[in-house]
DNA sequence: GTGTGTTAGTTAATCGTTTAACTCAACAGT
DNA sequence: ACTGTTGAGTTAAACGATTAACTAACACAC
C-alpha cells in the first residue's frame, strides 16, 4: 500500500501541546473550551499536519456512520427495468439530499437472480438502508435485523418495520385518462406492463405494473367505458410482445382512438406497431407513456408522457429514512407522493372524426 | 435510535465460554485454532445470538475500510453529460467487479458548479478513489493527500499520482470512418462536441470531444480527404445548435454524403435537422453516432452507433485502481482500453449515385 | 478565610476487532 | 531428567476518536 500515514489526533495534540480531548472539542466546534491563544496553536497544529479526524474511529465510538445504504437490483438487471435512467435520476435525489443531511451512499448492486444477501449491510456499515426493488425475503431479513429500512416501492406485502417512499400511480394514469378525455376520446385501451399472474411479487417493477393496470380499471369504471378488450399485457418492460398487442387492438370492431401504455418504451413500441400496420400517431391514434424517460424526445411523434419527479421520491426517502432513523413511528414512513405531472407533446391529439 | 443492540465479539466469546481472540480466529476462517468441539460451541453461539462481525471495528484496526469512493460529475450535472444511462452503466461495472473483489462502493455527487469539496474522502473511509469528472483542483488535492486515484478519463493534465482507464477515442472514431469509407464515402462530415475553446479543461466531457475532433482531423488526413468547411461544432453534448451547424453543411457546394457526431444526441439532432430540410437518412446522407445509447433504438432509422462498453471500463477501473492500491506503479496504471466496436443500423448506406 | 463560580484544561474509559506474543499442559525422544 | 514440540487456547496492546467526570488555579463576594 501507498498509503501515507495520515496525523492523527495524538500527533496534533503533541504538536499543540495540549490533550487529545481538547483538540477532539476544539475541532468539533467549541471554540469556547480553550484560550484564544491555544485555539490559535490547535488551527497551526491542524493545518501544518494536514489534520483530518477519521471517520472510522469516530464511528466506532459514536456508533453511527452517517453513511446510507442503497440497494438497487435494477444496478444487475439492467434489462429488468423500464429504464436505464432509473439509477441516475433516483441516485441524484439521494446522494443529494444525504449530503446535504450529512450523509454518505454506500452503493450496492443486487441481482434478483442470485439471492445476493444483504449480509453486507448487516455489519454496522449504515445507520440506514433504501431498498429500490422489494424482495420480500431481502427486506425481511434486513427488518428482522433491525436496521431502519425504507423501500422506494409500494409492495403488495411489506413487512412491518420497513418504510416506503411511492409514486401515486392513480395519480399517474388519472393524468393521461383525463387528458385524452378531455380531448374527446372514450375508447382507451390500456397495454400493461409485467403483472406476473399468480407468482410472488419479487420487484417493484411488477407492482408497478399492477397498479397501473388496476388504476387504468377503476378510472374506466367509474366513468362506464371499461371494456376488457381494450387491456392488453405487454408481459414485460421492452417491448417485444407490443406489436401483437397492437394488432389485436387495432383489429377490434370498435378500436380504441387512445391507448395508454404502462411506460414509454411499450409506448414506442406501439408507436412503430401502429406505424408499421399503416396507422398514423396522432392522427388516427393518440398514445402516451408513462416515465418521461430520455427516450420520448426528438422523435416524431415526440411521446406525450406522464413524468415520475425520480429525484424527488429519492429526496423525500432519504428524508423518511432519516424520521425513520430518529425514530418515527413507521406508519408515518409510508408516504404517497401525488408529484406525477402530464408533458404533452405531439402523440396526443382529439379523436379523428369518422 | 431505533438500532436493536447487536451481539459483539465479547458477548460470543462470553456465550461460547472462550476468548475473543479464539472466535475471531474461528470467525476469520482458521477453524485449525480450536478442537472440533470448542468450534461447534462457536459456530452455535454465533448463531445463536446472530453474530455478525462489525465493520468499522475491524476497519480500524485493519486500517482499512475494504471501500472504494466513486465520485462522479454526471450525478449534480445530467445536463452536462452526453446522456443519464452514463452512471447506470459505469456503476454496473464498477459495483460488480468491486463486490467480487469484497470492496464496497461509496457514492458521491460532486458538482462542478459549487467546487465541493472533496475532503469527505479524505477522513479514511474509503481506500481509493474512482473520478468521473477530471477536475485538476479536486484530483490533485486527493493526490496530495495520498489517496489511490484513478480517474475515468484520459485527461490533457493527468496529476503525478492518478491511474486513469480511457476508452481508446481514435479506434472509436476510426470505427465509424472506416466503415463509412467502406461504404465509398469520401466527403465525410464531423460534427463535434463542446470543445472548450482556450479554457482550462473541467471534466471529461470537453476533453472526450477534443479527442474525438483530433481522431477525424488525423483519419481524414492520412486520406487526403480532410476539408476544414466540413468540420460543425455543436458546441454542447445536447444538439441545440446542431440545426444550424447541420444546415451550413448541407448548404456547402459540395455537401458532405455522411457525417459522423461526436455522440448520438448530436447525431440524432442532426438527423432531425436533415429532416426538417428534406433531407432523408441514410438515402441521401448517411449518419452515425457515437455512445450506443438508449435513444438509438427504435427510431427511424435506427442509429449507426459506436458502442462504448460502459460496464467494462468501469471493471478495469476498479482492477486497476486496486493494483494501484497495492503499490503498482503509476505508469503502469494508465490504460487505454481499445474496446469500443460499431453497431450498425439503419443510418448509414452506400452514398447516393448523382 | 470560607464558599461559590469560572476558566482552561486533563484523565481515562470506551467503541468492536485483530493479532503478535505468550502460557500451560501433555507428550515424545534421547 | 531434560529438551523440544505440538495443541489449544489466552493476554493485552493496538487502531483513532469522543466524552463524562474530574482537577487545578484563580476571582470574587460575604
Amino acid at each position: 500500500m501507498r498509503q501515507v500515514r495520515k496525523a492523527t489526533i495524538r500527533d496534533v495534540a503533541a504538536h499543540a501541546g495540549v490533550s487529545t480531548a481538547t483538540i477532539s472539542y476544539f475541532v468539533g466546534g467549541r471554540h469556547d473550551v480553550c484560550s484564544p491563544e491555544t485555539g490559535l496553536r490547535i488551527q497551526a497544529a491542524v493545518k501544518e499536519l494536514g489534520y483530518y479526524p477519521n471517520s472510522i474511529g469516530r464511528s466506532l465510538r459514536q456508533k453511527s456512520t452517517k453513511t446510507l445504504g442503497l440497494c438497487m437490483l435494477a444496478l444487475s438487471d439492467p434489462q429488468a427495468m423500464p429504464g436505464s435512467f432509473f439509477l441516475e435520476r433516483l441516485s441524484l435525489g439521494i446522494t443529494t439530499y444525504a449530503d446535504a443531511s450529512d450523509y454518505s451512499v454506500l452503493l450496492y448492486p443486487a441481482s434478483v437472480r442470485d439471492g445476493t444477501s444483504c449480509d453486507a449491510f448487516l455489519d454496522g456499515r449504515v445507520d440506514g438502508l433504501l431498498f429500490h426493488p422489494h424482495d420480500n425475503i431481502r427486506t425481511q431479513k434486513v427488518a428482522a435485523a433491525g436496521l431502519p429500512t425504507v423501500l422506494l416501492t409500494r409492495s403488495i406485502a411489506l413487512p412491518d418495520a420497513c418504510g416506503a417512499v411511492w409514486a401515486d400511480e392513480s395519480q399517474c394514469m388519472d393524468l393521461a385518462l383525463s387528458h385524452l378525455w378531455d380531448l374527446g376520446h372514450r375508447r382507451i385501451a390500456h397495454i400493461a406492463g409485467p403483472t406476473n399472474p399468480g407468482g410472488v411479487s419479487f420487484n417493484r417493477a411488477a407492482d408497478v405494473a399492477v397498479q397501473r393496470l388496476h388504476a387504468y380499471n377503476s378510472w374506466m369504471m367509474e366513468r362506464d367505458s371499461f371494456d376488457p378488450v381494450l387491456v392488453g399485457a405487454a408481459d414485460g418492460w421492452t417491448g417485444e410482445r407490443v406489436p401483437n398487442v397492437m394488432i389485436n387492438l387495432l383489429n377490434l370492431k370498435y378500436p380504441p382512438t387512445a391507448v395508454v401504455c404502462a411506460n414509454d418504451r411499450l409506448a414506442i413500441a406501439a408507436i412503430a406497431a401502429a406505424n408499421e400496420a399503416g396507422i398514423s400517431v396522432p392522427r388516427d391514434i393518440s398514445v402516451v407513456g408513462v416515465d418521461n424517460s430520455p427516450e420520448t424526445r426528438g422523435r416524431r411523434p415526440a411521446l406525450t408522457s406522464v413524468h415520475i419527479p425520480l429525484e424527488e421520491i429519492g429526496r423525500e426517502a432519504v428524508s423518511t429514512l432519516l424520521r425513520l432513523m430518529h425514530g418515527a413511528p413507521v406508519d408515518e414512513c409510508r408516504i404517497k407522493l401525488p408529484v406525477t405531472r402530464l408533458v404533452i407533446r405531439d402523440s396526443t391529439t382529439t379523436p379523428r372524426k369518422e
